[in-house]
DNA sequence: CCCCATTTGTTCGTATGTATG
DNA sequence: TCATACATACGAACAAATGGG
């Protein structure tokens, strides 16, 4: 009985054959036992696989619904790798670390060029926020994160969206196992984003790109300081 | 009783205070079941969440291992994504191939400059390889995907492994979607990996950039004809 | 080779929590 | 308040796979 996989791939396989697209509602797991030909408790554990890769969505007491395929997956289980790295050397963070910048550096062209006015904007008032959150001590994780996020929108790549908000949480979740930031490492990171901007303002692809890199430099430093505590 | 996540979070964080490696041995069902206070079938559809991330690996009748978190899951979603958006535009496809060129075309620089010469005969010999069985009319799928895991092999990122070969195979499994490939088409895709090889040879940098821009032009040129039949 | 212990896989029945009307 | 429909949770039983004596 491989009913395991079955299962899984007959729900799939349902959603496609009826041409179903995301948020549409799914038979109810009675229902589903019956086209695929197993119990509730197989139905049960194969949507929660589904569930687990976002292809599907249950909402308690309401009902199961073809999901977002979002990247929580990929952001779960880095996260996770990351954590476990994080005993050792740390290498996943450094190893996301080198995926941001290479995304960020490699769309400059396209992003220097495509950013509207009203986008710009919204850049320098995150990247102001950030540095008044840093002269309060405060941290700006969310700011942060909408900074990156509106830096890839204009290349229209929703899959791009999704990598660059999906390495950046993972990051976010493991780089606190590095140890506590100083405030002087906020201040500098504000400001490495206002540089950003102001690359980004001059259309000029080739600054935005040393800037992007540069934006890059704590956190690799901090790394570094970790892996070598002599230095520290 | 919001069992569902707290189970989850309970195995791994027994995973963490443990500083269990992948490939270690979990305890059994039944001793889990005791350690966070669930029941099996409650600790079954955990494992069966944390299974599908490759958090956890489930041996039928030997027990449950500390899994390799790999990209499968990253995989398995991007591809049914794929697939449904194959009935209209095949908009995930194109992303992907944005994603795959901007990685490879980024990290040119470290790869023109890293590649030894063992690595480099070994990429010739794969794009030769790739243009026999063009010559015969077969597919080269297992070539070009050594391909290109070789490419990146000498930036010593295991994440961007992995990353390559998870997006390559979302392409592999949308593609077919788009129609019969031609032998022309498997002849001149050939031939551009050859070019690859000869600018990474060459150990240019920019040379590399563009023939790997250009290696991406069939798959580009397939997906605008699909969207607009009416040139094809 | 068979037998047996261990462990995961599958199924069923029952009760509970949740949202809609 | 009640009724309905749904997912959630638990426990028990049996099947299937693996490894060792």
């Amino acid at each position: 009985m491989l009913r395991r996989n079955e299962v899984a791939a007959g729900i799939k396989d349902y959603i496609l054959r009826h041409h179903l697209k995301p948020g549409d509602l799914l038979p109810t797991e009675a229902e589903l036992c019956e086209a695929v030909g197993a119990s509730r408790s197989s139905v049960r554990e194969a949507v929660k696989t589904l569930s687990a890769l976002d292809i599907v969505e249950v909402r308690h007491g309401h009902g199961t619904y073809v999901g977002r395929m979002s990247l929580a997956a990929l952001v779960e289980s880095l996260a996770f790798r990351g954590l476990l790295s994080s005993e050792d050397d740390h290498l996943v963070l450094g190893e996301v670390v080198d995926v941001r910048q290479n995304i960020e550096q490699g769309f400059a062209p396209q992003v220097a060029q495509g950013l509207d006015t009203d986008q710009l904007a919204r850049l320098r008032t995150l990247a102001a926020g950030m540095a008044e959150a840093a002269e309060r001590g405060d941290d700006y994780l969310e700011l942060d994160k909408q900074f990156h996020l509106l830096l890839m929108e204009p290349l229209g790549n929703d899959l791009i969206q999704q990598l660059t908000g999906a390495f950046w949480e993972v990051q976010s979740i493991v780089t606190p196992t590095l140890g506590s930031e100083h405030q002087g490492a906020l201040t500098l990171t504000a400001s490495l984003h206002m540089a950003i901007v102001e690359a980004a303002e001059a259309r000029d692809a080739a600054a935005l790109r040393t800037a992007v890199a540069a934006h890059y430099d704590p956190i690799r430093e901090l790394i570094a300081s970790v892996r070598r505590p002599s230095t520290a």
